[in-house]
RNA sequence: GCGGCUGUAGCUCAGAGGGAGAGCACCACCUUGACACGGUGGGGGCCACAGGUUCGAUUCCUGUCAGCCGCACCA
């Protein structure tokens, strides 16, 4: 490909310029499509498929970013990587989004447009958004193949549904039933228990008399719900309760009806709770459902599904249930019959879509049996077919699975799967079939009518993991890639699919669809509420994208937390993110522009390097080391740490600097290791930031001089046992430690860092003399030293002048005319103190002999070896202090 | 009611049974031949509180307080 010349690369890094380029390179190159490492072992991940509803959002690229981060480390890792894409068709919320649509465009309704017209349209906007979404996927550089993009609408997918509705009907696992469900009466369909959201509300709890038949008095009930009043068929009480023993099986007179119901015992009641007595309306109420069963009493509606009363209601018809509600009131008060109302606080259930309070309804829906389903997933998430990162989640699953209660999957909408049930006209029989039947499965009548509602999304998205490589098929991609490796999810999903996947899997494939389930939290807006469009805090990851590239925003959202926990979106964070790619693009211009045109890189040389080549190696071999520990644990946050302190601490504050005295320098063969190391280590570090990273680590890599195709497929580094070099980390500290201490001294003494200065060392040992003059080309360097003398004991000191401890060592910087020798005094003193309370510290811990005896023997050696150095320092101090006069 | 998460520098967050960290913000200095999206130096924290385990707790355990989340029930 292309190569953006060295020796020209711009100073600041242009992501605008790159991404696009780069990504149709990887794509074009195959880089992305699974298949061609045949004899490589397989790493698979399919995309949790984002709605074609519309845009993605920042939680979709933080989900994605992990993905891709996982897919990019294994690819580097050697293995045969699918990442398989797609999207939902989403079926309430897109449905929704057309209707608004349309209403607003063309003020026409569905029913208006009719089933087929209507289905147009959502797939034109399906169309529409599934483009602008996985442009939004290229965007942010996800390596997935695009070969294998699925819709959970596609004919493939779409007999996978059937084929699972028809199995499990056939198994009994699937039944229609008429009971109580949750109805939106804005949406106009069913939902199910996870898609109700139950809000903590504030109501009244009405007492309300209803007076005996027979005119002996009167009953008072407690409820929050009296517009529901005219399908009530009982009253129930507790059967222990004194208090109403007498009334059971009385007839009341509904008030503002002419209508008698019995007086019921069950022990569902509470005595305790209002007036003990409680009115019971089975078509509106669960629990009274479950009533109204076990005293076979009648189930009559008195609200319809457009969430108004009906004629049951008399003189109340037509009015919604909140306008019900005041009324009948009113008219319970008119009579007299209001006893009382109090406050109560209690949740209310809520349509998680559109926000309309749900009204338990009787219909007739389609259901999931979860009993025989559920077991086996709780019991292959005990066996640890499942593994949570990180683990708690576990916890949450298998409660969600201990207490589910059946799935309505039935949904009173167009858009989605057809369910593949029939009628007979004739007999009523349901036949139910992969494809359209010709007959009545019973009597043989070509009266067929197909259900007119489709399948809850869910239900498609539950067999993803499995429908989108061929099944029912025995397909190649179901051999090689199935199960999945890993599921990267957000937490807030966890019932609503991973759920349902584990369950169809383990019914289906027989094997958990994924062997582990990474699960992140959800990205908020700074404030730290949810981001969303009502709050219109929202923030656009493509705006992001264009102001500072994909690779910052992978950056920000990969490292931005720990495992399962929120993160809140700052800018600054994006900022800092581009803040530290630009760094690396600079690095590597800085090695590219001291590696002259036909540049030959010698192998490494242990033998020809120097304390800093060896101490960089080691330190590049711990990164390594961390960095491949962390991605293995899926930790994003703290492999990105490590790369990121190694990048800009390790490899620029100080191996960049060190090497420029070689570079800078006369010495050709010193040149060219340095060079060789500089190159050596820039790889292996856009190896390991590649996952993080990919546009800039690529465009960097194909310009340096190293073999291979493309950074997307290349090694990932591996710890070198050669490089162990403890003793040059030790040497580097030295070195380090006296350069910071002679920087804090000019800069406490205000002087000009390009002023030259003079030192004197004088060493304890003759090994630290030795490694003073080894290292007196980085010292005169970074000190901007004139002169530096190095000796023992024995060498003159200069006098007056400014000094530093360091181990093994002290420095003198005879700053004549700067020196206050007050000034010189107090901050001499202040170390003494600091020193004296290390000495302190780390003596008192060896004096316990509790300690010697059970800490580990490391343990106590390190403290044996931090307190002869503080000791010795502290000597150092106290004794120059003592020559100034003290 | 059950379960979970969080509480560490001004802000956002890492961290780990043995000397408190980063980014941003702040102060001072620096156009040093990769980078001002930079460099150097610096200030700033009884690691929420109380017990316990331990030779040693900011880290593990228990409890308290505060904030948040999930689930269940609710006439």
């Amino acid at each position: 490909m292309a190569i953006t010349e060295p020796k020209h690369l711009p100073t600041v890094y242009d992501p605008a310029a790159v991404e696009q380029r780069i990504y149709a390179f990887w794509e074009q190159s195959g880089y992305f499509e699974a298949g061609h490492r045949p004899g490589k072992p397989a790493f698979s991940i399919v995309m949790p498929p984002p709605n074609v509803t519309g845009m993605l959002h920042l939680g979709h690229a933080w989900d994605n970013t992990l993905q891709d981060a996982i897919i990019r480390y294994k690819r580097l890792s050697g293995y045969d990587t699918l990442f398989l894409p797609g999207t939902d068709h989403a079926g309430i919320a897109t449905q929704a989004r057309v209707e608004k649509h349309l209403q607003e465009e063309q003020g026409v309704t569905r029913h208006q447009l009719g089933r087929e017209p209507f289905l147009e349209k959502v797939w034109e906007w399906k169309q529409k958004y599934q483009k602008e979404i996985t442009k939004q996927i290229r965007a942010l550089g996800s390596s997935c193949d695009w070969s294998r993009e699925r819709f959970t609408l596609d004919e493939g997918l779409s007999r996978a549904v059937r084929k699972v509705f028809v199995d499990l009907y056939n198994k009994g696992l699937i039944y229609r039933g008429n009971r109580i469900i949750n109805w939106c009466p804005r949406c106009a369909t069913a939902l199910s228990d996870i898609e109700v959201e139950h809000v903590d509300v504030e109501a009244k709890l009405y007492h309300v008399r209803y007076p005996f038949a027979d005119g002996s008095g009167a009953i008072t009930v407690a409820t929050t719900r009296p517009e529901t009043m005219f399908a009530d068929v009982a009253v129930a009480v507790h059967p222990d309760d004194e208090r109403y023993r007498a009334a059971v099986g009385k007839a009341l007179k509904l008030p503002l009806t002419d209508k008698t119901i019995p007086v019921i015992a069950d022990t569902y009641v509470e005595p305790e709770f209002g007036t003990g007595c409680v009115k019971i309306t089975p078509a509106h109420d669960p629990n009274d459902f479950e009533v109204g069963l076990r005293h076979n009493l009648p189930m009559p509606q008195c609200i319809n599904a457009d969430g108004l009363l009906n004629e049951l209601a008399g003189r109340f018809q037509g009015m919604t249930r909140e306008e019900a509600r005041r009324a009948v009131v009113d008219a319970l008060a008119a009579e007299g019959a209001l006893v009382s109302e109090e406050t109560l606080t209690h949740a209310v259930g809520h349509c998680s879509r559109c926000d309309t309070v749900v009204e338990p309804y009787l219909s007739d829906q389609w259901f999931v049996r979860m009993e025989p389903l559920a077991k086996p997933a709780r019991e292959a998430v005990l066996r640890k077919e499942l593994r949570f990162v990180p683990d708690r989640f576990e916890k949450v699953f298998l409660h969600w699975l201990e207490n589910v209660r059946d799935w309505c999957i039935s949904r009173q909408l167009w858009w989605g799967h057809r369910i593949p049930a029939w009628y007979c006209a004739d007999c009523g029989a349901i036949t139910v079939a992969m494809d359209t039947p010709d007959a009545c499965s019973k009597c043989g009548s070509t009266t067929l009518t197909q259900d007119e509602d489709v399948l809850d999304t869910w239900f498609s998205s539950g067999l993803w993991p499995f429908s989108t490589m061929g099944w029912p098929e025995a397909t190649e991609d179901m051999a090689r890639y199935y199960p999945t490796n890993a599921l990267v999810t957000g937490y807030d999903i966890l019932f609503f699919w991973v759920a349902r996947m584990v369950f169809t899997g383990l019914e289906f494939t027989g094997q958990m669809p994924f062997r582990e389930v990474v699960v992140h939290g959800l990205i908020r807006a700074s404030d730290g509420r949810k981001m969303s469009k009502s709050l219109g805090n929202g923030v656009d990851p493509r705006e992001v994208i264009e102001k500072y590239g994909a690779d910052a925003l992978r950056f920000t959202l990969a490292t931005g937390t720990s495992p399962g926990n929120d993160q809140r979106f700052y800018w600054e964070k994006v900022e800092s993110s581009r803040n530290f790619i630009n760094k690396v693009w600079n690095a590597a211009r800085f090695v590219l522009m001291n590696l002259p045109d036909g540049t030959k890189l010698p192998p490494l040389q242990m033998e020809a390097m120097d304390i800093a080549d060896l101490w960089i190696l080691h330190r590049l071999n711990e990164t390594i080391t961390a960095a491949t520990e962390h991605l293995e644990r899926y930790d994003f946050g703290e492999a990105g740490r490590v790369l990121y302190d190694f990048a800009w601490d390790d490899f620029c504050d100080w191996y960049i600097e060190f090497s420029k005295l070689s570079l800078y320098g006369e010495d050709e063969s010193r040149k060219a290791q340095t060079r060789a190391v500089l190159v050596h280590v820039l790889d292996a570090l856009l190896r390991m930031l590649h996952p993080f990273i990919p546009f800039v680590t690529e465009e960097i890599w194909q310009s340096l001089p190293v073999s291979g195709d493309a950074l997307i497929v290349a090694e990932w580094p591996q710890a070198n046992p050669g490089w162990h070099r403890p003793e040059a980390v030790r040497q580097i500290g030295v070195v380090m430690e006296s350069i910071r201490a002679v920087r804090n001294i000019r800069s406490e003494l205000n002087v000009a860092p390009s002023k030259p200065i003079a030192m004197v060392v004088r060493a304890a040992d003759d090994d630290t003399v030795q490694l003073f003059e080894q290292t007196r080309h980085y010292l005169m360097r970074f000190c901007h030293l004139q002169s530096l003398v190095i000796g023992r004991e024995t060498i003159d000191v200069p006098d007056p002048a400014m000094s530093a401890v360091v181990s093994q060592a002290e420095l003198f910087l005879p700053l004549a005319d700067l020196v206050d020798l007050a000034v010189e005094r107090e901050r001499l003193r202040k170390e003494v103190a600091r020193l004296q309370a290390e000495v302190d510290r780390v003596e008192k811990k060896l004096g316990n002999a509790q300690f010697v005896a059970k800490a580990p023997a490391d343990v106590v050696v390190a403290e044996r070896e931090k307190a002869a150095d503080y000791r010795s320092k502290l000597a150092a101090v106290q004794e120059r202090l003592a020559s100034l006069g003290e």
